[in-house]
DNA sequence: ACGGTCGATATGATATTCCTATCGTGAGAT
DNA sequence: ATCTCACGATAGGAATATCATATCGACCGT
């Protein structure tokens, strides 16, 4: 597949198939076929010709950014194994879920107090790309639910059972009330994260089982973005406590306990199930059982 | 070398040549002698083994991100290719840099209440993989700087110019001033955005220009991250105005004008320069001109 | 009409990839 | 200490892919 990028690329290059098979030192009927086979593993055709080259399709235009993408990537990749070794660092990678940032950021205050020499950096991220990004060793740690969807290997230790609230201003007509049924959401003009968010596929569920589809308007992957959009009027949405009474202290908003469903859900840290951790994870980790609510 | 790189991929995830031949539809000893042939291609060793797996070496660590990236592009060139064109759909996919929440939560506000039928889903990003995310079609028009580092070729309608403003809690050495210039943040422990994110670019440049080394102890993509370590006390952060006074509005918090570097930095709406725009995003084009405040 | 250029097709040779069978090593159980 | 099992590597043959050479078909210019 490579070595046929190169060739389209070639040929993009010098607008004629024999010439492109020089410059890869290769035949031109080789060429040819290699066009051709690229053309039908992409199912699309890639150059206008007649008897002669013609010219790029739309589609090939297209494939070719890709291809000299790709093929760039494989350069570097193929010039970085020649560079030196990297060396450890002293930093510490934290991806959370974004409904759990306020726990994220107490736990980096706690934790950078007592290791002032370890620099944080505090992802907001769904949980699925948490467990990818703990596998890649794109980061040391990740802050998510423990108990709703499966986690794999990994070390866990719970900090907090989520609760859920509605967050409404004024005049809306949920607001007021001293608690909320899932059922007496329906019909509202919701604003809530994105499907890719396992919070949001809570609320789907609990939406669900009481029999209300719910009307969403505006999905994010940001919680502030929730809370601007009812802050403006018009909108509700539903988060965890923790969050909600963070973004919306001192605003004139309304939040209100949402009842029944699913609850309690745990939301914990997270970290690579390996060998002996690092001193700075183990840290991490001791940090985060201290400062556990459960 | 695709291939390879698949399986090189495989291994990694797996742990186990066993189950990543399997998890490919090959057999282990095809698996290992590609593992081995893309050692020798490369010139480094990826794997750690004796009798059995023992772990990525560092370089095969740097492998696996480039690994991951060149065939992620393959295979998006692919789905590409097979994608029928797009007609129009009601959804609208807006990505916005984390300071300019605010400003996309107003712009869907208004956008959703001219086109209820419209769906918007707003999602959060460092600059730079906004322009991506526009070349690749995973976003429909994007909220970011104008001025400040290339956009390539896009369309854009400007909104509004920067300010910024250190966030501060009441007690702290910088509090209680009416203004305050870059060069007072000298050895201030700091709690910033990202790196990736330009806001972090602009802000590491004014402070580098007078001389002054950031002392960055906390950094995350979530500004909701900031302000939390700022409340929780013995952390300052530098947002632009709006983002600024939305998050700390009703909190203990105080906002003191920065000045003096780099101001008035532009931030709008950027689209795909492309034949004729959607009527949607040429709505949303429309309605962010309305809302301009330049 | 003829000659030259261009890209495509057909065929046989060569290279690469894959599978099966087996080997060598290390870890754990007895 | 010995045995067994699991794991990854090696060897050999078969299957598949790629390549070069020769040639064909189409188009253009003279």
């Amino acid at each position: 597949m490579l070595s046929k990028l190169e060739m389209f690329i070639a040929v993009a290059k010098e607008g004629h198939f024999g010439r492109a098979a020089q410059s890869l030192g290769i035949t031109q009927p080789s060429l040819s076929t290699g066009i051709k086979q690229l053309e039908d593993q992409l199912g699309v055709q890639l150059i206008f010709r007649g008897s002669r080259f013609g010219g790029l399709t739309p589609e090939g235009q297209r494939a070719l950014t890709w291809a000299r993408k790709i093929t760039a990537d494989s350069r570097q990749l193929r010039d970085e194994m020649r560079a030196t070794k990297h060396g450890l660092s002293g930093q510490l990678r934290l991806a959370a879920i974004p409904t759990a940032l306020t726990w994220a950021a107490t736990l980096s205050t706690a934790f950078t107090q007592a290791h002032p020499n370890v620099q944080m950096t505090i992802l907001s991220r769904p949980s699925m790309q948490i467990l990818t990004m703990l596998d890649d060793l794109e980061a040391d740690a990740g802050l998510t639910y423990l108990d709703n969807e499966p986690l794999g290997r990994v070390s866990t230790v719970p900090l907090y059972e989520e609760r859920y609230m509605v967050v409404a201003a004024p005049g809306n007509a949920l607001s007021g009330r001293a608690r909320l049924h899932w059922s007496d959401l329906a019909e509202q003009p919701l604003c809530l994260l994105s499907p890719d968010m396992q919070n949001r596929r809570i609320i789907d569920r609990n939406l669900n089982a009481v029999g209300v589809l719910p009307r969403v308007g505006v999905e994010s992957n940001s919680t502030v973005v929730l809370i601007a959009h009812v802050e403006s009027g018009g909108w509700i949405t539903v988060l965890p406590e923790g969050i909600a009474r963070f973004l919306t202290e001192g605003k004139p908003l309304e939040l209100i306990p949402l009842e029944g469903g699913e609850v309690g859900h745990r939301v914990g840290l997270i970290a690579p199930h390996r060998d002996p951790n690092t001193p700075v994870l183990a840290a991490l980790l001791a940090e985060a059982g201290r400062m556990s609510a459960l």
